[in-house]
Formats: structure tokens, C-alpha cells, sequence
DNA sequence: CCAAAAGTGTTGTTACTACACCCATGC
DNA sequence: GCATGGGTGTAGTAACAACACTTTTGG
């Protein structure tokens, strides 16, 4: 009974990102087993028999994080044949954008885990490299055209912490005033009666995001970024 | 040795484009295999042990259409693990955008395939409608902002083609004026002395794609849909 | 000479970028 | 009162959508 063809494992990888308020962050974990034990890695398991692929990257993401609930997204699927030596696996990547306060760090220490910066990320083992990067590259793409990134930032934040998230991003500096009067315009956020004075004198308006109208508008192409860096 | 995992069927099913001149169509199989034989299915096949996803893809694809280099991109995995009744099979999808003409007839025959226009699919087996509609999805998403549907056409063709094909993808009518603006403003036709007289007396001057430009501007977001549209 | 599709012109509007300045406040 | 980031204002430009007309040519 069967089709009678050669089967192979399948693997689910989470790229996870996270945003300090200075820096964008990936977070990987040494890993545990052989082959290429104690070296960096994304995190990542094998599918349950009752699980889709979905269920199994939110699975991960939990025991990794300890959180429900985050924006995950299926990035591409790698099958070269001999991308784990020890047996055939065939990976599909996801990633997922965080808000990093809510992590919790105990977790660090059961995996072995560790946010590094984007441009310091160590060697990471088979074809992680370049599914980071994919994930990287897939950011971008959705974040020109998607607001994203709110996903990485707590419930309340400030314009000037927003900006400068994007420009950690994008690698590039932003207008202040254009992205200021682009943000407010889009509707988005609602403004909060609190301010942020961590950063400045006179403080920065904290603002949350606008859950219906984030859904409502997530297709519509917003365009945060300057067609310049595009 | 080994991770000791459960192993499941990896196969790639292939959500194949065309498009005649009048309508957007997609090619479908009638299985031959059991379970589900003689049901209207995507071409599709298990990943052999020497081959990567996108070697898959292009496989099946040679085999169902005889032509190499086509436009083809991965689409999206699926894991549920009730998929496939017979036995537990990951799909990764990838759709393709061919040129109908070139398209060789006899591998209808062999395959019992055949186009359809996206109005008028069949019932498809397993989860293939959700794979279909995810697919236009994504082409219309590519397309508002990447030249692709380029892939569709012949060699040389006309602008209004190219229009009919636009309208074709969005289901909805084009300004003609405002659409032979933006695509000659984008650089990326190639004029040819030629006319197509098949439509009008006067004749519609036939175009080619500039490969190089083609290229290049690939990433450029171009948008030759208004955006009413979108 | 006329029908029918191909292609060109124009205009008002919106969205964007590139600028310079004022504001609030803790020290 | 002043330094420091937060926020507002403006003007020029480019891209776009909405619109009407002229051109070509086989019959």
C-alpha cells in the first residue's frame, strides 16, 4: 500500500527576528545534537505525525520563545539533496518578527540560545546562511509594501522608535519629517496621551497600532519607504 | 543511524499559466493513478533521490509541456497531514507561465491534459483549489509590481495584446491611453518593423522584450496597474 | 468613405521629496 | 537659557488618472 516511493524527513526552520530599540536582531541557538553540535543554528524540528506545517513552526517558535501568537510567515522550502548529511530533509522556512520584551528569557539558557545583530551573526550550519538571508531580503520586500514591522515593536511605541527600526532595515537613513507626516497619514496608529521622555526632554508621543485598520489595510501597499532606497 | 523521525512523501506539484491571446488558462492532468483516477489534478510528482525542488519542478514540467526554461517560481508548501489520503505527502507548489504556442500538442494525448479557462476549472483532487487560487493570488501580486506576465506572451507581440493580458489577470478593464504610456515609458519593449494585422486594418506594431532591461528592472517595482485596481 | 482598432495629447490632482524652522522641557 | 531631540510647514516635482481626439487602412 502506498505510492511506493523513497521518503524523506521533513523539517520545519524558524528564522526569528527581534528589535531592541537599537538594533535588529536574529535569534539562533547552539545546537544540541550531531552532526555540527554546539554550533549556531536556526531553531528548527522535525513535523509531527499530526501536525501541518504551520502547526509545527508554531510549535517551535513556542518552545523557543514561550510565545503565542507572532507574526510567522512561510518563507521557501530547501530540499537539495544533500543539504543534511546525515539524512535526506527537506526544510521549509519560516519566519517570524517578535516583540523581544515579551520574550522570555529563561528559555535562553534551555536552548542554549542567543539574539545576535544582523551584521554579526556567526557561521551557521547546512544552508542556514542563506535562508537568512532569503528571510532577509524578504523583510524588505514586505515591509515596502506591508506595515510589518509593527509586529517587532511593544504595544505602545514612539514615531522616532518606529523610524528608526525602518532604518535598520533598510540600512539607510529616513527623513523625519516626510516619514512622520507618511505614518500619521496612513492612519494607522492611534495616539496615546503618554509620552516617551527616556530619549529626550521633551518626549516623544507613545502611539498604538490600529488592529482594524492594520487588517483591513495590510493589502493595500503602503509605502513607507522612499523610492529612492528601493 | 539517522534522526529517527518519521519520513513522509516530498512531491511538487506544478500550476501551470497560458494564455491564448483571449483568455488566461491553466493546463490540468486527469490523474491516472488511484487514488482519485481519472479526477481533473495538477501535474505533480514525487522528488527523486538525486534532486533538488526547483530540479523537481522543472521536471515535471518538461514532461508535461516539452519545454525547458520557463518561468517558474515556488509558490508555497503544504503539510496537512490528511492531504493526501493514501499516504502522508508534503507538496511545495510552484506555478509556471508559459507560452501557450509553444506548448508542444502531442503531450496532450499522453497525459490527458488540457486547458482551462480560470473561469471554468473543474473540481480538482486534494487540495489543489486552494493551490490554484493561492496562485493567482500571487501572480497578481508579482505582477502589479514585476514585469512577468511578459512570460506569458509570444516572442513578439503587440501592446494591446499585452493590455488584453493585464485585463485578463486583474478582470478588469485597462485605460488604453494611460497603459501604452506607462509600458513605453518603462523601457523595456523593443520596437519591430513588423505589424500585427490580424485585429485591425491598421495594424498593431509588434514588440519585443528587452532581455536586459528585463532583468535588471526586475526588482525595480514597476507598476503598470492603476492603482483603483489593486 | 467609413468602420474599427491603434496610437497621441492635455490637464488637473495627488503623492512624494527636499528642504528649514519652531517647540517643549530638564538641566 | 540652552542644548536636544520631537514635531510642523512649505514649495517644487514627478507620477498618475481621467479624459477626447487623430491616424491608418482594408473593404
Amino acid at each position: 500500500m502506498g505510492y511506493n516511493q523513497t521518503a524523506v524527513l521533513v523539517a520545519v526552520d524558524c528564522i526569528v527576528f527581534g528589535y531592541d530599540g537599537e538594533q535588529l536582531k536574529l535569534l539562533l541557538i547552539k545546537r544540541a545534537i550531531e552532526p555540527e553540535k554546539d554550533r549556531w543554528s536556526l531553531m528548527g524540528g522535525f513535523i509531527g505525525d499530526d501536525e501541518n506545517l504551520d502547526g509545527a513552526a508554531k510549535r517551535i517558535l513556542l518552545q523557543l520563545t514561550g510565545l503565542h501568537d507572532v507574526y510567522l510567515e512561510q518563507l521557501h522550502a530547501y530540499g537539495t539533496p544533500d543539504r543534511d548529511p546525515i539524512e535526506r530533509t527537506v526544510s521549509v522556512a519560516y519566519f517570524a518578527l517578535i516583540d523581544i520584551n515579551k520574550y522570555s528569557k529563561q528559555l535562553n539558557d534551555q536552548y542554549h540560545a542567543e539574539w545576535f545583530k544582523l551584521k554579526e551573526v556567526p557561521d551557521l550550519i547546512f544552508d542556514h546562511p542563506k535562508m537568512v538571508k532569503a528571510a532577509m531580503d524578504k523583510i524588505r520586500y514586505q515591509a515596502a509594501l506591508h506595515p510589518i514591522l509593527f509586529e517587532l515593536l511593544p504595544k505602545k511605541f514612539t514615531i522616532p522608535q518606529l523610524q528608526a527600526l525602518y532604518e535598520q532595515v533598510y540600512d539607510s537613513p529616513i527623513d523625519n519629517r516626510n516619514f512622520i507626516r507618511k505614518i500619521t497619514a496612513s492612519g494607522l496608529l492611534i495616539k496615546q496621551a503618554e509620552k516617551d521622555k527616556s530619549n529626550s526632554r521633551r518626549g516623544a508621543f507613545y502611539f498604538k497600532l490600529d488592529r482594524q485598520k492594520h487588517r483591513s489595510q495590510f493589502q493595500s501597499f503602503l509605502n513607507f519607504i522612499p523610492k529612492s532606497i528601493k
